[in-house]
DNA sequence: GAATCACTACTCGGATAGGGTGTGTCCGAGTATACATGG
DNA sequence: CCATGTATACTCGGACACACCCTATCCGAGTAGTGATTC
């Protein structure tokens, strides 16, 4: 899986606790776990392309959180930085060869992609069934600390 | 995910079809489906690794399942060719840079990577309780003549 | 005729190149700010 | 003193190289079979 989706998580969550009074720009978001910067840039524009952050140009510009955390899903985030293809993809070698299946499609009848297919929704239906607010209660919950030093963090210089 | 997932799971039915009076060749299992032959013997090795599958070398040599379908799960598979390593790696990017966190192995209290581990869990699960007996049975009641033209092709010189 | 031995042909096994996707970086388009200037 | 225009600095956005892993391939190690040879 892309390495970006960690980044991006990490991200909102930092930016919800950051607050909405003003936008944050990537190379502050990347200093504070120390990411290439620039890199950085590239993941969040896939998530104000899927409609999660919204960005603005210019000083004082940066991003900010384009709905609430109880709105935006894991799923949500790794779409957008994945996209949308699954992992297993059935080449349909099933039809291939001297023993193709000649009926239909062939993927409709290999019960060995409806099979993987049904694993990757029990993954997918996990990640939609949970929201970056679930994420960030479980985070307090451990790490009570961390809202406020985050805010303070970012609200340094 | 590594295509030759697929390519092993169809090789894993073929066999149990084909029967396990005589070994098959990676050669002829490629044919059926017009698969780059050295390349599929490259993931059927994985699976003898993985002690899925055993092999003899010289004429009348080939692959054989080392065990019953009812006691290879889709999970078996997938970990022999696509190795141990979970999809979603968390770097630990929340213990590094200012806003490390200092207190123990930060994975431990990392929510997102809880998260994230909890799904794919969840698609483990779902891989680890489905046999390629169950698949095999599924298939066989989608298209019950298959098993005979395999079996007859696999027999044909 | 039967056993033995060497040879051959065949198959797996691991080591060796090529391509595609992620990874990382750079510079240009656009904008709010700040300042200088004129009324 | 206030309004206006301009220059400036800053940020996102997309275009550009690099690297690694998957894909694909080849040749060598090992073995069962086959035939000739010998007793």
């Amino acid at each position: 899986m892309n390495e970006g989706v960690e980044w991006a998580l990490h991200s909102c969550l930092n930016l919800a606790w950051i607050g909405e009074e003003r936008a944050v720009t990537a190379a502050r978001l990347a200093a504070y776990h120390e990411l290439p910067a620039p890199y950085l840039n590239k993941q969040l524009q896939a998530l104000v392309r899927a409609g999660i952050l919204t960005s603005v140009s210019g000083p004082r510009g940066g991003f900010r959180l384009a709905r609430t955390l109880d709105r935006i899903t894991l799923m949500d985030v790794v779409v957008a930085i994945e996209g949308p293809d699954e992992a297993f993809r059935c080449t349909e070698i099933i039809g291939q060869g001297p023993g193709a299946v000649t009926t239909g499609r062939p993927s409709a009848e290999c019960a060995i992609a409806e099979a993987m297919g049904r694993a990757e929704l029990a993954w997918r239906r996990e990640l939609a069934a949970r929201t970056l607010a679930d994420v960030r209660a479980q985070a307090e919950r451990r790490a009570p600390s961390a809202p406020d030093r985050i805010r303070r963090w970012f609200a340094a210089a």
